[in-house]
RNA sequence: UCCUCAGUAGCUCAAUGGCAGAGCAUUCGGCUGUUAACCGAAGGGUUGUAGGUUCGAGUCCUACCUGAGGAGCCA
């Protein structure tokens, strides 16, 4: 084996020569005494071609036999050929077999379809398939490109910790974590952790794991995602949504020009994304209960709406089935949001804070806020939802020290993916989905 | 937590209360351009579990287990 090493995704480059790839038999095709051995190596499918007089009987009979997703290290010459899918074919020459999968225990994943059980239960074998690995390529630009947003913008990037000694927002959905006989919890969101952060860097943002112990057993639920969350100081709402605006065109865009392939392979009507441009449509909530109202009236929606509760899904589904685009609605009333959120000073019973919800049916994929900036208010507020005081005596400091306008959003990174993707559920679009019922593998 | 649906071969699914079936996968045979290749053959079953009704239950009833997606809640 002393042909050139090349990737499957780069073999263009390599057109009448011979090279080595090194990867894994994802399926045989035979035609008497022709060989059509497809070898994936991560980068790509690409297929061979051997006919039994061109290769020595030894090599035509370890492919013959040769079981799917069996390690190989390939030789061949690169011929392009427009019968092939990638646009080129292997015309194999030598083959060394790395490890061979017993034919009493075949790789479990056959190229027909399956069921989300079994499929999920073997995602370990599963990840290896063409889509979901072209999912996670296009997970990973999504992640590269909210991180590139951020850094070109003069973000500066501050972790937040995973384990914390209280709620964020209430216990009843955190994870308890015995942290060295006291009680923790994992995460629910970064966001108290970097506004102090944002109050010593101006800009910041977290990119990590998040928790949440909701028993919620929907297509849009995990219960451990991962969330990009800005965070601004002297910021105020319309910054915020200006933010998340430029945030989710640039992920659209970069997927567009970098993805493309993948999500052509995913299946993504690629035509929805190109019109994902700002500017989004902006309404408040009074606007979206009166769109709600009108649909209920044409018999679009179940249940009338009334004012002042929250938006449940089928509402945000309507709503965003009437654009092209995400679609930001804000000014919530007060009482069914977070209590660290500024009042509107023109509407006091309204929050300072906004949602967007994405296109094609996927709900909420950003929920940010101005966050509240006086002491005396904030106190009440804790109070006024049993939170704790003591706990968040350090949140509180924030507001003594120099507080100042300023406020961020969270997006949730599957829910992302899912939507740019056009998923039917965010359990493919992260390696290793925790869900409800699932911690296996 | 509630509602709805599902569980039969390794996988995807059939089977009116009356002999347990097909396709794929695996094995064997055939085919020199296959595209989830195709053609022929073989092996492969505690029908989720426990009860019940019935001459007879994969099928009907009860409970439980497992899973799915919807509500609520959320990103």
């Amino acid at each position: 084996m002393s042909f050139p090493i090349t990737t499957i995704a780069e073999i263009g480059k390599h057109e009448g020569q011979t090279v080595t790839i090194r990867g894994w038999l994802y399926n045989l095709r035979e035609s008497g005494k022709l060989l059509f051995p497809q070898f994936r190596d991560g980068s790509g499918v690409i297929q061979g071609v051997v006919p039994k007089n061109a290769v020595a009987p030894e090599i035509f009979e370890t492919l013959n036999t040769l079981t799917q997703e069996s390690s190989v290290i390939v030789e061949g010459k690169v011929r392009a050929d427009k019968r092939a899918h990638g646009g080129y074919e292997l015309d194999v020459s030598n083959v060394q077999v790395v490890q061979r999968v017993a034919e009493n225990d075949p790789f479990p994943i056959s190229l027909k379809e399956h069921g989300v059980e079994f499929l999920m239960e073997h995602r370990h074998l599963w990840v290896r398939t063409p889509r979901q690995a072209a999912i996670l390529r296009v997970r990973a630009e999504i992640i590269k490109a909210a991180r590139d947003f951020f850094d070109e913008r003069g973000f500066t990037l501050t972790d937040p910790p995973i384990l914390t000694p209280a709620a964020c927002e209430g216990t009843s959905t955190l994870f308890p974590v015995d942290y060295f006989d006291e009680q923790a919890y994992l995460t629910q969101s970064g966001q108290l952790y970097i506004e102090a952060t944002a109050m010593a860097l101006g800009k910041v943002y977290s990119f990590g794991p998040t928790f949440r112990a909701e028993k919620s057993k929907t297509r849009r639920h995990l219960t451990e995602f991962w969330m990009v969350e800005p965070e601004v100081a002297y910021a105020q709402l319309d910054d915020i949504m200006d933010l998340a605006e430029g945030l989710l065109s640039f992920l659209v865009k970069r997927c567009l020009e970098k993805r493309r392939a993948d999500l052509t392979t995913i299946g993504r009507d690629i035509s929805k994304l190109e019109k994902v441009e700002a500017p989004f449509p902006r309404m408040t909530y009074d606007d979206a209960v009166k769109m709600l109202q009108d649909g209920h009236a044409k018999g679009a929606l179940e249940n009338k709406f009334e004012w002042g509760g929250d938006l449940g899904s089928p509402d945000e589904t309507y709503i965003s089935s009437q654009f092209d685009r995400p679609v930001m609605v804000h000014r919530y009333p007060a009482t069914v949001k977070a209590f660290y959120m500024e009042p509107d000073p023109q509407r006091p019973e309204l929050a300072l804070c906004v949602d967007v919800l994405a296109p094609e049916g996927y709900g909420e994929i950003i929920g940010g806020s101005q966050r509240m900036a006086s002491y005396d208010l904030l106190v009440k507020r804790i109070h006024e939802h049993g939170l704790p005081e003591e706990a968040f005596k350090w949140y509180l400091d924030l507001r003594k020290y120099g507080s100042v306008p300023h406020g961020g959003f969270g997006m949730g990174v599957e829910r992302a993916v899912a939507w740019i993707s056009g998923l039917e559920h965010v359990r493919e679009t992260i390696p290793f989905a925790r869900t409800l019922n699932r911690i296996y593998p």
